[in-house]
DNA sequence: GCTACTCTGTGCGGAAACGTACATACCATT
DNA sequence: AATGGTATGTACGTTTCCGCACAGAGTAGC
């Protein structure tokens, strides 16, 4: 394990947090929340938030990558923003009983840890630093959801494919990752046949390959070369390797 | 004037804010922010925000509409959010010395509060409820983005451009409004030539009028009919019509 | 009344993605 | 080895919007 030596320390009151955002918590603020947190292991494909259901949890990613999507009809939509274990799933917790505008659905397994979203806003409202990471993890949403808005409307195909599998790359840290066409699909708004060609174009420049869901980067900076300006000047969003302590 | 029975009370020591996230805060958040406010006026197709420039000034509009924008380089971009006195204009305002993801354009003249961006984050770092309302005004920002980003993605462009002169009417409260097909195209993230084609066929069937900017919705109803699913569930966004009384 | 400018209307070929339907390949289980 | 399910490849006509170019119409100023 990477943290044994950080552990050894203070065994008893310290805690590995692989989630950027409560780790940057201070303590007191940090240990209500962490108190009432469950860990949980987030299957690809699973649904963690469903569309116009209201908002149970409050989700802090510690692996794996979920995509928050915004769906007209469930089916008819696309992926509005990425969280990874920089951020937070559970927008719209704000309002009692408020539904979610937004679906999350797991994108690549890892874990969780989750909290019940009345447990988390009576700590939001008594907190002081929770709530400027709750602003600046919407700010995220917003730059996300922005970025893809002209990124769909403006960009080809072959471009956005291409900066989708950059990012979820960059996300996990990995050149290997399991996504079929369906599920790029719906993340990118089009129909699986239109990945397809897309993905066939991509793989015949010697870019990616693919065989029943299980994607390899070959050429990460061919792959840059072909994604659109979007992926260029974006935020890392770049995973948390190490564990990070908490006292 | 409306509010002459509340100021009669204590003339010195209230304010009248016609911009709610302000007038929801309490007297000393308020005041900390009111006293470095200066009143602007939003004059019609100003950019109040350009692209990738530093960001200045926190907006808190008291009349009139803002439309922010998220453009890949300037005049190539959509809307993705409509700003009016429900809510503030300064994204990105976390980071020292931030360049603006999105531009900000003056929709429909008005008026608006504005403070310089560090002050303003001096205020927003001691502060409680402000932290919230920022919170809140960001939620609203990540919704608004997300339902663009699947309407321009997925909606055909008369149903898009329906939608776009009804949340114009309802937040200004108007049923006449200035808005070339040059600027709606920008908004809408088309050619003005296919602005001009769906504003044809809204006009043929009675549902609007227009000459040279000069836009008049004739048949709200109709025109509901005719938006898409977009605009049925969305949030009023409502102007202020009456002045707020803040102590 | 002329000019200059802004705003709106029209025409045409072309590209990207759509809806639909069907065909093939890979994998796991029996 | 056979079977069934999942994943990927192919085909074709259709739609919407694009890019470009130009024409007309309303308004303001001199």
């Amino acid at each position: 394990m990477k943290h044994t030596v950080e552990s050894s320390r203070k065994p008893s009151t310290k805690k590995i947090v692989r989630n950027r955002l409560l780790a940057a918590l201070p303590a007191f603020e940090f240990n209500l929340l962490a108190a009432q947190c469950v860990a949980r292991k987030l299957t690809a494909g699973e649904v963690i938030q469903h569309l116009h259901v209201p908002v149970e949890y409050v989700w802090f990613p510690t692996s794996g990558l979920i995509s928050l999507r915004s769906e007209i009809t469930p089916g008819t939509g696309l992926e509005v923003a990425m969280v990874n274990c920089d951020g937070m799933v559970g927008i719209a917790g704000f309002d009692d009983a408020a539904v979610s505008p937004l679906s999350a659905i797991v994108q690549i397994a890892g874990s969780a840890m989750r909290i019940s979203i009345a447990e988390f806003r009576s700590i939001f409202d008594i907190s002081i630093d929770l709530k400027k990471s709750v602003a600046v993890s919407m700010e995220s949403l917003v730059l996300q959801a922005s970025q893809n808005a002209v990124c769909s409307h403006f960009h080809l195909l072959e471009a956005r494919l291409a900066r989708l599998l950059l990012q979820t790359r960059r996300c996990i840290a990995l050149d290997e990752f399991h996504l079929t066409h369906e599920f790029l699909g719906h993340t990118l708004g089009v129909r699986r046949v239109g990945v397809t060609k897309a993905a066939m174009a991509l793989q015949m420049r010697n870019l990616i390959r693919y065989s029943r869901g299980a994607i390899t980067i070959i050429d990460a900076a061919g792959l840059a070369a072909v994604a659109c300006s979007c992926y260029r000047g974006e935020l890392p969003l770049e995973p948390c390797e190490q564990g990070i302590v908490k006292e």
